[in-house]
DNA sequence: CTGAAAGCGCTTACAG
DNA sequence: CTGAAAGCGCTTACAG
């Protein structure tokens, strides 16, 4: 049985056994070792037992570049995070809700035995598609996203977050309802009395803008009150978030709310607001379509629609694996988000003072 | 010239060309191709570069995973992040922090042609060594940290991020100063006014909250002040920081500023201090130890330290290249952290309005 | 300076 | 049900 084995030198470092030395171990050929740890091909169920028995003993765990060599998988998957806005990393990246996504990712992958690489932002085009790995999730691509197009020219099973602007009928994507959830927010807001709501839109070539402006278009239009909008670019300085939000508090008909589409816009409107001595809720309201840290640790907490990155990356992970396994598609899946209500929309301080104390009871109950 | 390469089957997905392709069209041997592209052994200056050619105009890239293979090397490393803190997808992980870390180090190792794996908090620990990577990252280890110990079993050569609490000698890490930051922020409170300063700190059976608590320590000794400390748990819940909050304000003597030790108990002190009434900075002082969105976005912004995880990040990965290539220990790597002031612990508001209105002008001077 | 050969650790047809 | 053999695409001694 292998008598070259042990003349072998022995390494320095905590030798990992092969499936060579198990198969030894277990007096089976490699054949049998794997196909009894793979579940492939038929092997005795005594001899499968005993062979996962002598593999967990000897601590072997199959070297994933010998296996991704031959199969041609690499039980891996690429994420790609969106091009950092602005300079000096105090960009997208900042925000939590890319954490949470990547974080979410990588447990669901890593659940089903699968890495995640991550990518960072804006590597080469073309070295992206060379990246060993079985397939790619792209978050929230732009027009013309020249990563996205370099790996589905490269033929790389690919799903995205939030649709393509190129292909908004691609079905490899998952979605969430920031549209309802934009509209569920101005209803929310109109039933605190405030009917006219400005918006203050993030100018990308992403799909999640989008949504959230034929969202408020139909609403006003619905109401028939005229839209007051503030465009102003996702990666923007907070200066021109500052100016913007002083050009609606100097709106003429008054607003009664503002609606930030973008979380990462939250302090420089809370600040502007602050500056021109605008008090929230008093004053005027605010919300933000998407939920963060910025949102809960504004003061007072903002009114907020969360996405639910955690469910992203469930889905997207669900529906990239399906992919990669040449599945049919099924079309996108779309990620309900729910709907936060916070002081900064609630104008009764008691409310707000009765709920704040109702989460502390319920805080300490839980935690006895 | 390897006829039997004609016969083969065109494969549906884009043909990724290999070595053998490569060496063929440049019509030299693999090993020629391999020594080129690599910068091994000798190769004729014109030669090399003819195979150059060649091999980017097929889009040539080595396969990773047979590289990885021979060679023994995966061009790849692992980033741990800590585990969750608190539940349901609150926990450190929503902080910007990890996020600038993990986008640096993701970046820092591209650039060195290498690839990122994020590992997801608390996998299978024993599972975690098996993973083909040549080392590994661990981030804030805790006492007793059974990820990394698993890690240093498997002699994976591996990098820590703050020290290890069960190590402390041990050369292989990337600390901040976060002690000296601590010291330089009560000084800087203490030059505004506020002789009284305590502390809201984290229990965490980690490095940096040491560092805080010991630079505090000196200092109110050297100051000859007593300590004036509230202890939370760093995955508290917001119910517990708001009540070690409304402790401090009650405190007798009355303290003058109060020094958040983690940045995710910002949101709960502010809150705490707006709902007993206590303005900042007009009646207390406020500042962070760590920097972060909850401190910027803070009402008003929070004068905090800011660890500079860009910086911290590209140490990491060069110490980890240095320790996987066999090179001997320099000691651990100290990234200096830069104090920003902000309106939370300047009382002069018009101090704070020009420094505003200065901010917009260079900013609105740079964008033209 | 160049190349033929071995082999990294697996999985996969293929025999038996 | 089990195993001997081939081969995934590369790099690395080793010859020349």
């Amino acid at each position: 049985m292998g008598g070259r084995d042990a003349t072998k030198p022995v390494t320095a470092r905590a030798a990992k056994p092969t499936i060579v030395q198990v198969a030894a171990a277990a007096g089976v050929s490699p054949t049998t070792v794997s196909h009894a740890l793979n579940g492939k091909g038929r092997v005795d169920e005594g001899t499968r037992a005993h062979v996962e028995r002598v593999a967990a003993s000897l601590g072997y765990s199959a070297n994933r570049y010998a296996r991704g060599l031959r199969s041609g998988r690499f039980a891996a998957h690429a994420l790609l995070l969106p091009v950092a806005l602005g300079r000096g990393g105090s960009g997208a990246l900042t925000l939590d809700y890319y954490m949470r996504l990547a974080s979410g990712v990588a447990a669901e992958l890593f659940a089903h035995r699968q890495l995640l690489v991550l990518v960072p932002p804006v590597p080469d085009a073309g070295a992206v598609a060379s990246i060993p790995v079985d397939g790619a999730i792209v978050v929230e691509p732009t027009e013309g996203d020249e990563q996205l197009a370099a790996l589905r020219e490269a033929g790389l099973p690919t799903v995205t977050t939030d649709r393509d602007p190129d292909h908004p009928d691609d079905p490899w994507c998952v979605t969430s309802d920031l549209g309802r959830g934009t509209t569920a927010l101005l209803d929310h807001l109109a039933g605190e009395g405030a009917t006219r709501v400005a918006l203050v839109l993030p100018d990308a070539r992403r799909e999640w803008p989008r949504a959230v402006e034929s969202a408020y278009d139909e609403w006003c239009d619905r109401r028939g009150s005229a839209p007051v909008v503030e465009r102003v670019a996702l990666a923007a300085r907070a200066h021109a978030v500052h100016a913007a939000t002083c050009a609606l508090v100097d709106a003429k008909p008054a607003v009664h709310a503002i609606l930030v589409g973008a979380e990462r816009f939250v302090p420089a409107v809370m600040d502007a607001l602050a500056d021109r001595g605008v008090r929230v809720p008093h004053d005027l309201l605010v919300a933000a379509c998407v939920d963060g840290n910025h949102a809960r640790g504004a003061a007072p907490p903002l009114t907020a629609f969360d996405l639910r990155p955690e469910l992203q990356a469930r889905a997207a992970v669900e529906l990239l694996l399906a992919r990669v396994s040449g599945a049919a598609p099924t079309g996108p899946t779309v990620v309900r988000g729910a709907l936060h209500v916070r002081a900064s929309t609630t104008r009764s301080h008691a409310r707000v003072r009765s709920s704040r104390a109702a989460s502390a009871e319920r805080g300490t109950r839980q935690s006895h």
